[in-house]
DNA sequence: GACGCTAAATGGTCTGACCATTTATAGCCG
DNA sequence: CGGCTATAAATGGTCAGACCATTTAGCGTC
């Protein structure tokens, strides 16, 4: 029923504390940790052990590591970067598939576009007509910058979470645009009507916002996602069948034998 | 504009070999990796550099360290959990509110019950049933169990996120309701009526699942969440002011002094 | 055949040294 | 005197080899 309490392991109790002091706000953001050295006698641990837990702490999101003088592990504060990146693994590890993916961001897209409609300030509109004009201009440019067209069509989306004010919508939806972009990118329509009605999409969805007129920009939200949803996995299922998730866990317990070997020479 | 392509870092550089033949499927979940003495030879570092990878890639989900003989580091497939953990750390770290937590849920489980009730299956629907009736004897029981009903109640919860089909709902709603429970317990509601009253939502909503009422469940489960949220949220007001999230990065850079220090024997 | 003990494989930790990077500072030159 | 440069010091990054702790497989005994 219940676990040994402590944990046997050095460098996770070394974790914990430095966790708990973080988090309690002892040490605040901004501040630097006592070096390796320094931390190592506190601790009473050697120099790797610690250097396991920093790692561990790096991994987390609460620090950061800075090299040379005046460097040292910098208390941060924790953003939505590991919430992404952790889904991004999630999604990655092929349980997700991209009708997963796209279900999931239809559901969220209208919502957080009605959000924004509601609480859009002045700078948040300002910088939605910028980006809108940057995608303009490298739709107007032609097949060149259709890459960056969509990287335009993301930041957009991703500046209109950021009007929510709310910071879990943030992550998510950078998640899942991240990993649209990096794991579905080839079934992307470069197709230039397509293009500009995805382009006609975002002006209207940015007018709406800015007007702060929810119910229509969750409407044109909705509509621009299934549209480009649609296309998409059109382009996929054309494209042969879209890997589905597995499932179960294997239970094998054969050693690995690692293909790649890169760092071979060691050190005369 | 460009960072410099190799990293500096070989303990990076073991990471991000052994997290592409995870991910690229190259070592199936379930695995077992080389023991650290092999992986060492094979990449040419020292045994300090290469654990401070391997506990990265723990740290990342996609390994485990298992003890003994015949243990070593065997490839795992990353689950929610890690989303939840991340998103905690985001929660606790002041940046996330409770306002935007029941936000995002709100605008989540509506949509989720919708998918649920187009897609359930009959084992869905029996596990379900069988759910509601332990939060029906936890809530007739009385007092003593209403720890266990808010227990059951998220269990029925993320039993409709499964039925939907999608692991992306099944996390993300894992990860909220972790975190509502986690950090935000102490205004979870005990009151005999309004735990009643949650529990007719959802005999309810899934009744609307079972049958395969996609609207109902929406509008159920909305209402429901809704009701949820503004009763914890009274809670929180009159508990005194919510903490808000702080903005900005301190930019000072003293050292911490930092405070505990529990292991401080040396061995012998 | 069931049980317990032993040994081997594996991760966990320690010590101390040296290398690499960054920055502060002192000194030089204009 | 001011700005630039070279040097040194502080700090993280890596290495080497050793020993301890834990777990399991395999063997032997009852």
């Amino acid at each position: 029923m219940f676990q040994t309490a402590r944990s046997t392991k050095v460098f996770q109790d070394v974790v914990a504390q430095i966790e708990e002091a973080i988090l309690s706000g002892r040490i605040p953001a901004g501040e630097t940790l006592p070096s390796e050295r320094e931390l190592k006698a506190m601790f009473g641990v050697s120099r790797p052990t610690l250097r396991e837990a920093l790692r561990v702490l790096e991994e987390k999101g609460l620090i950061e590591i800075r090299l040379g003088t005046g460097g040292g592990p910098v208390v941060r504060r924790p953003d939505a970067r590991r919430v992404a990146e952790s889904l991004g693994l999630l999604i990655r590890s092929q349980r997700v598939a991209l009708e997963h993916l796209a279900e999931f961001r239809e559901g969220i897209e209208g919502r957080v576009a009605a959000q924004a409609a509601l609480r859009r300030s002045a700078s948040d509109v300002a910088r939605l007509r910028e980006l809108l004009a940057q995608a303009r201009s490298c739709l107007e440019a032609g097949p060149g910058r259709r890459e960056e067209f969509l990287e335009a069509d993301k930041r957009i989306h991703l500046a209109i979470a950021d009007a929510t004010g709310n910071p879990i919508y943030q992550s998510v939806l950078a998640s899942v645009h991240e990993n649209i972009h990096r794991y579905y990118e080839r079934f992307l329509s470069m197709a230039a009507p397509e293009l500009r009605e995805n382009y006609e999409d975002l002006e209207a969805l940015v007018a709406a916002v800015a007007a702060g007129d929810a119910e229509a920009a969750r409407r044109i939200a909705a509509g621009h996602v299934t549209r480009f949803n649609a296309r998409m996995q059109a382009r996929a299922a054309s494209a042969g069948r879209t890997r589905r998730p597995r499932t179960g866990r294997p239970k094998a317990r054969t050693r690995a034998a690692l293909p790649a070997r890169r760092l071979e020479e060691p050190r005369p």
